[in-house]
DNA sequence: CTCGATCCTGTTATCGCTAACACTCTAGCC
DNA sequence: GGCTAGAGTGTTAGCGATAACAGGATCGAG
């Protein structure tokens, strides 16, 4: 990253040593200042004098110095996006939204990835991030990581957060944090009563890592199965938040014959729990209908094709972004919606017929 | 992003107004060169100095600016990567090896995406990120977007680029830049010899996008063919690089009963033919056996299983990284490596008997 | 007891840019 | 025809840090 500032050859190398505003000015007969009016587009420049300008940045390959002038201005176009993942579908996703968002505004976003939850490793994060006087910091609290993140960001630097549900209820942190998120509550009730609706007895779920002990899709379900006066089976929890994880849970699972429905935390549990169910010789849907949460590109090309809750990540993403913005109240962005595939049907009779 | 740097209560309250180097040397009774000291670490400061620093700096919530110590220093610790999508496996992966390895160094990792391909859009994006007094930029050329930004930066700018393969060869940017690349054309080869010797006629192709009109996996795939005496059909280019897309053009394709093995450019082509077969009434591997590329997670848990190639996409990253740095050339990765699962199996010998 | 070496700390100049203010013209006005 | 408004440009200060040099103590050696 260090550039070598010397230059053997002087000044007849125009190439290696980069042009200041003062070069620029020198080449075009007028003060650094009046270039940086042109630069920025600032009025009272004449015609003549922006061409004069102009020339003199191409023909020197002028590039303004970014932390010059973040640091003249007080500030800098940036956004940090403070988060544990950036490959899992939703945060890739949710981190496009604000990539979209950001560079429409001319923002420029920086990724830092929390590399645990461990509260040091927090720290080191959140402290390289809390540079007050640059730019703001989104996190995605997901999980516990991105949580913890978001309490130990300093109540003086700009920011606001994606969540899998409104946290400002359980947290500490101050009020100068904004914030947006899904009902997943909602979300999964309407997943579980789906799966109900088709005859099921019960629904059995898998459990994904979340911000807190319970997560939000856990209470919908549980909320949906207690409305319905069905039972509340044991949730599943797999060793690991992967397809991996949630396939060998799954095959465990599954040698329980009165489990016909499932859903899962997310759609690659689901796709594990579908090749768990293949390898049990279970059909889906007639055998074990599964429901996954996310709608990620694969689910509607799968055979069979994935009933999942629909989640607009990148609109959440876009909407962290603006909530960055002055004079905006917390809300929730489009509404999460079940997408019927083929994944689920009817409950059969009876295992044992 | 602007803070508003006026404080109504004046310095009563010690939250709004950022500390600077300034008010921790006066605060700990020392000069503010003297703080400078102490937070990099410089020697010759009494320890008994050293602690009534932190304690003011503690105190004072003091967080150092970024842009003032880049400008300062005359280089800031920032990568900037360059791409055309963040989303898409290849990306996603690559970018999170880059961020991998910079986090390790302590490089901030910016991202800075390329909405299309055409020239005025790649001007502006490369001009944004062409601060040669600042950071380095990774450039993600896998397809002609990324390739067009590479050859746009200036030769100034300290720049690597990880790639389909070895750009180096066609393109007229300066050496200034280095590559990383995968074998795509021998990777391509061994995944068709693999379909040549479980008995198939030959290998149909579905095209990505690539960097040129004629990528590397169709040009190993072609050789193969060639090599083998098999006929050469012609290449599938669907309407995009999306599952819809090969679902779309797959569905056709499968029209005709000659077509026993297909290469698709990547897993999500993979799984797009897979459905069209499923929609077309063909078993796989019986009637039709598919190749991936990519080894995307999911494959490994299909039904049937994906036979893909796997790559490496995060060790590429952060070679990509390390390339940044001085006195290494250019090298390729470890080499792809075909999986074999349960989407490829012997040709049928006759599909109208 | 004086002197140079070593430690520690302070002073000054700079990085490249923007903001605020000052100044010089040229018009347009009564 | 002197005066004001405003366009166009230059000058002067910083922004918050680092680097290079300068200076005051402290200390062992001759």
């Amino acid at each position: 990253m260090i550039v070598n500032g010397h230059n053997g050859a002087g000044q007849q190398e125009p190439e290696a040593a980069a042009a200041s505003i003062r070069d620029v000015g020198a080449a075009a007969g007028v003060s650094y200042q009046t270039v940086s009016r042109v630069i920025n587009g600032r009025p009272n420049v004449s015609q003549e004098t922006k061409d004069r300008v102009n020339a003199a940045i191409a023909e020197l390959g002028y590039r303004p110095s970014r932390a010059a002038r973040a640091l003249a201005h007080g500030s800098d176009r940036v956004v940090t996006v403070l988060t544990s993942n950036t490959r899992l579908y939703g945060y890739a996703e949710t981190l496009g939204g604000i990539e979209e968002a950001a560079r429409a505004a001319g923002v420029q976003v920086a990724i830092r990835v929390l590399e645990s939850d461990r509260p040091d490793d927090i720290a080191t994060a959140v402290e390289g991030v809390s540079d007050p006087r640059a730019g703001a910091v989104i996190v995605l609290a997901f999980d516990r990581a991105g949580a913890r993140a978001l309490q130990a960001l300093p109540a003086n630097v700009r920011s606001s957060a994606a969540a899998e549900s409104y946290l400002g209820r359980r947290t500490s942190s101050a009020d100068s944090a904004r914030w947006t998120w899904f009902d997943d509550i909602l979300a999964a009730e309407h997943a579980t009563q789906h799966l109900l609706d088709l005859g099921h007895r019960t629904v059995h779920h898998i459990a994904i890592p979340s911000t807190t002990s319970v997560g939000d899709r856990q209470r919908g379900w549980k909320r949906a199965l207690e409305a319905a006066g069905a039972s509340v089976p044991e949730v599943v929890r797999p060793r690991n938040w992967s397809m991996a994880g949630a396939h060998e849970a799954a095959l465990e699972l599954l040698l329980d014959p009165t489990v016909t429905a499932v859903l899962c935390g997310n759609d690659d549990q689901a796709l594990g729990i579908m090749r768990a169910a293949h390898d049990r010789g279970l059909r889906i849907p007639d055998d074990l209908s599964v429901v996954g949460f996310d709608d990620v590109p694969a689910a509607a090309f799968l055979t069979p094709a994935l009933t999942t809750v629909r989640f607009d990540f990148a609109a959440l993403g876009r909407r962290a972004f603006e909530l960055l913005g002055d004079g905006l109240d917390p809300a929730q962005v489009a509404a999460p919606a079940l997408v019927v595939r083929e994944s689920t049907g009817p409950a059969r009779q009876d295992k044992d017929d």
